[in-house]
DNA sequence: TAGTGGTCTAGACCACAAA
DNA sequence: TTGTGGTCTAGACCACTAA
C-alpha cells in the first residue's frame, strides 16, 4: 500500500515524485509503460490533483515520463531520450546508443587533490577524496579515460567497492542511497597527449573531446570532480530537446481570432 | 493596460508568459528587478494564482526569471545563467562571457542544399534555403566559423537583410516576430582542415570544437541547419544548472521525523 | 509583522485519443 | 462515448525574508 507522509517536513508532491521514481527505478513500472492515470493516483495516494501533477511535472522535466493528451502518461522510452541533457553515466550512456560498457581500473588511491580540485570541491585544507583513474570501453574498444575524485567524507564506503566494471553511480545509489543531481561541466576539444593517445588507441595529437566538471547531490552537496576524454572519432556529445515548459500549451495552433 | 484574450485559443498563464517576456525584452522589466508579486499579477491579468504560477514556471524554466522565496520573483542576472543549456546566438553568447561579437560575412546564396542537409531540415525536393556563412570574431580575434541554411519558406524576408555584425535570431524575432524554441544539436571535436585552420588563424590539425544540428520554432517546424566550428583555445561550451524542477523542494533538509 | 513564494485542496470545463 | 491530460478558479495555510 503506497502511503505517503502527511507529517514529513518533505512535501506531498516530492515524495510522491519519489515514490514513482522508485517504482520506475525498480522496475515496476517498465520503459513505455503507461502510469496510472492522474486521478487514479489522487486515489491511490489521498492527494489532490494538482499534487500529483506537480510529482509528474518532476518526472516529466526530468525525461523519466511523458505526457500524450487524452492517452495517459508513460514511462520515457529510454530511446527517446538518447543524448539530451541529462545526467548520465559512462555506463547508461553507452548502454543507450546500444554499446557494450567496460571499464579498466587504472588506478584507485585516497589522497590530497591538487589545489584546482580542492577549490572546485570546496574542500577544507587536507580533506581527502578517493581518486579513481579507468580506461572506458564500449564494445571492448577504447572510448574514453576518466579520472574522478571524490569526496571521501560524502561517501566513505566507496573505497573498498569494485570499480571496474560497474558504474560508480549505480553503487552510489543502489549501495549507498546516494542520488546525484546534477552537474556543472564544460565541454572542450583538445588534441591527445602521448600517453592518452596510447591509452585510446589513436594517433598522439588526434582530437579528443574533453568533459570535466563538478557532480552535486540533491542537497547542493559536491560529491565528485571528473574528467574525461572521448575519442573523437568514436564519440558525439548530443545537447537535444531542451524540455522547457514553456515551448508552448498543447494545442500548439497559433491560432489567432 | 495589460490585457489577455480569455477567447483566444492560447492558454492564458502561456499569453501572461509571453507578456512577461515582451517586458522583459523591452526592458521595462530589467536584469537584477523584482517583478510583479504573483497576488499582484493575479489582480493586474485577472487571473488565478496558479494560472499565474504556470506562467512564471514557464519563464523561470527558460531562465528569464527566478523565485526567491520570502522576497520576490526577480529578473534572471544574465551572469547567473552563464552556458547554461539554453539557445543561445553567438552574439549573446559572447556578450555573457563579456567579449565583443563581431562578424564578416562570407558567403550569402540562394541554394538548394546537399541532400543530408535537405533531409535534416525535412525538405521538399527542390526547395530552397538561404546559406549563410560567416567568421565570427571575439574582442576582433578570430573565434569561430560558421554555415547556416535557413529555411526559405519560413522567413523569406531574410535574404534582404544585412548579417554582417548582427545576431541572426535577433532579426528574426525583432524583425519578423520568429521566435526560435530548441535546437537538437551534438557536440564533438576534430582537426582544424587547412581552410579552417587559415580562417581562424591556427595551426592546421589543431583541435576545434564542431557544434551542428538543427534549430526548430515553437510550433514543431525547423527553420536552420546549422555548423560552427570553434577554436579550443578560446573556446569552451558549459553544459550548467540542469534546471530540474525535481531538484527538491524549497525546503531542502532532508529532515525525516 | 507584513509580504513573498511554496504547497495543497476541491472542485470545474476543455481538447484530445481510442474504442 | 469514456477516460486521458490541459487549463483554470478560489480559496487555504505554510515557511521564508526583511523591515
Amino acid at each position: 500500500m503506497p502511503q505517503l507522509n502527511k507529517f514529513s517536513a518533505l512535501p506531498l508532491y516530492f515524495q510522491l515524485a519519489q515514490a514513482l521514481r522508485e517504482k520506475i527505478r525498480k522496475g515496476e513500472y517498465a520503459k513505455g509503460d503507461q502510469i496510472a492515470s492522474e486521478r487514479e493516483l489522487m486515489e491511490l495516494y489521498q492527494v489532490s490533483r494538482s499534487t500529483v501533477r506537480d510529482a509528474v511535472d518532476c518526472l516529466v522535466n526530468e525525461g523519466l515520463l511523458a505526457r500524450k493528451h487524452g492517452s495517459g502518461t508513460f514511462v520515457a522510452d529510454p530511446t527517446m531520450k538518447l543524448g539530451l541533457m541529462r545526467l548520465t553515466s559512462f555506463t547508461e550512456d553507452m548502454r543507450e546508443r546500444h554499446l557494450e560498457p567496460s571499464s579498466m581500473l587504472i588506478a584507485k588511491e585516497v589522497q590530497i587533490p591538487s589545489q584546482p580540485i580542492q577549490t572546485q570541491l570546496g574542500l577544507l585544507p587536507g580533506e581527502q577524496v578517493l581518486m579513481v583513474r579507468r580506461l572506458r570501453f564500449a564494445d571492448s574498444i577504447p572510448m574514453s579515460l576518466n579520472i574522478s575524485y571524490f569526496i571521501l567524507e560524502v561517501c566513505p564506503g566507496l573505497v573498498d567497492e569494485n570499480l571496474e566494471n560497474q558504474s560508480v553511480y549505480e553503487v552510489l545509489e543502489n549501495k549507498f542511497g546516494i542520488r546525484i543531481a546534477r552537474a556543472e561541466q564544460i565541454i572542450r576539444a583538445d588534441s591527445a597527449s602521448e600517453y592518452q593517445a596510447k591509452m585510446l588507441n589513436v594517433k598522439t595529437g588526434a582530437p579528443i573531446l574533453v568533459i570535466e566538471g563538478v557532480v552535486y547531490l540533491e542537497d547542493g552537496r559536491p560529491i565528485e570532480h571528473l574528467c574525461s576524454i572521448y575519442r573523437s572519432d568514436r564519440y558525439v556529445f548530443s545537447i537535444n530537446p531542451v524540455r522547457m515548459s514553456s515551448a508552448g500549451p498543447a494545442n500548439n495552433e497559433m491560432v489567432e481570432p
